[in-house]
DNA sequence: ACCCTTGTGACACTCTTGTAACAGAGATTC
DNA sequence: GAATCTCTGTTACAAGAGTGTCACAAGGGT
């Protein structure tokens, strides 16, 4: 995800700068309404962060050049607090509307439920996307089995720890669940055959566990 | 569109009521947190306006309670001011937190902003018509009946999104359905031969899904 | 070299889903 | 108010995808 912030107080995008690279997404940052626009046009923006007053084009005229041919999120964040400034630029087409001085956790949530909340997890080669329960090997959507997925979810959330075969048995099959242990290999060796042999360790006599290292 | 609205004080209930009904929207109206919930569960319920203050059941309950079994939308209103209870709220999972007094236009905007306020929706072959619903297939009109486009537009609205027999039940079928499960499959079958079997994907042992990939 | 654990492929069975036919509730018409 | 039509929900059965088990092979540890 590539974020552009526009605003012409340094301390400002320094900061969201900061909040918005710790989550991982890419950020450009412009310090008035041209240099912005400049950027927007020249990189993959997926979202846009705008101060209204800003030097040369003021943010709403930004955001109203952006929604006219891109479908890119824009978020205004203002000093203003006039609700007459909140309903035009919603109206124009922002996303969100954020007045300052704003507490930064609430703008990273909004913003995160503006680009959809996935939970994805990479691991080197793989991604896992829970919520739509997809697993990617370089970029190309693998097909689980339900109790693979379950599996490679448990693994995954445990990663670093071994699990014994019982342990697994009991948490992704059910407590209640009989049946042979080996069944658990059998579904490894499948997961394995998937994602990839590396990703599952074998711990001799004590059980398997996710590689949690990157490299 | 089905709305509940939740508040202790009558005056802003009918405002609120007078404004959704002009848009178009179906509402039912509570007066405590109890009641709410009560409506939530008996009716088929798309957006829940909660006040934050509420006799026997605060807004926050209702909203965390909903939030665990349903995907309706959830609007938070309140008259607190901090920003951990903004912070608190999102956190929870409400889809939006506004502060009294606010402006009406601004929170029929942002609602119709959440609710996705497409008119019409194209996916390869198919164009579906929320107004009017209608739906065609390769220009041709297709004749659903009321579920099967009920169900379609659910499906629609959570495009790529895995959804259980279950959820789909409490979601287009009403919190309170009691039936088989199956029932979902036949709907969807029937679905199938008029839009084309290939728009449902199948994941089995989880659910459905609506193919959101044009092509 | 031996034993014990794990990998692997094949097979069998079960459970989920697709499907068609039927049943019943409402609506509509005469 | 009966007859008919429209729409929705249930059931039963078939197909086959997904899962579990087994037997044998491979390999590590002592």
């Amino acid at each position: 995800m590539n974020i552009l912030i526009a605003d012409d107080e340094k301390h400002m995008t320094t900061i969201l700068k900061t909040y918005f690279e710790k989550e991982g997404y890419k950020v450009w940052v412009a310090a008035d309404g041209e240099e912005a626009l400049e950027l927007f046009f020249s990189n993959k923006i997926d979202l846009v962060v705008l101060d209204w007053m800003m030097p040369k084009r003021s943010g709403i005229e930004v955001c109203n050049e952006i929604k006219q041919v891109s479908l890119a999120k824009v978020v205004m964040l203002t000093a203003r607090s006039s609700h007459d400034d909140e309903f035009s630029a919603l109206d124009i087409g922002a996303d969100e509307y954020i007045r300052k001085p704003f507490d930064p956790r609430i703008l990273m949530l909004r913003i995160k439920k503006m680009l959809g909340t996935q939970k994805v997890a990479a691991i080197r080669d793989l991604e896992i996307d829970f919520e739509r329960k997809k697993v990617y090997k370089k970029g190309e959507e693998l097909s689980l089995y339900k109790k693979e997925f379950e599996l490679l979810t448990f693994l995954y959330e445990n990663k670093g720890r071994i699990l014994s075969r019982d342990s697994l048995l009991s948490s992704v099959w059910g407590m209640d669940y009989l049946g042979e242990e080996r069944t658990v290999d059998t579904h490894i060796k499948r997961l394995r055959d998937k994602i990839g042999a590396d990703h599952v360790i074998t711990h001799r006599g004590m059980g398997y566990s996710f590689h949690d290292k990157n490299q």
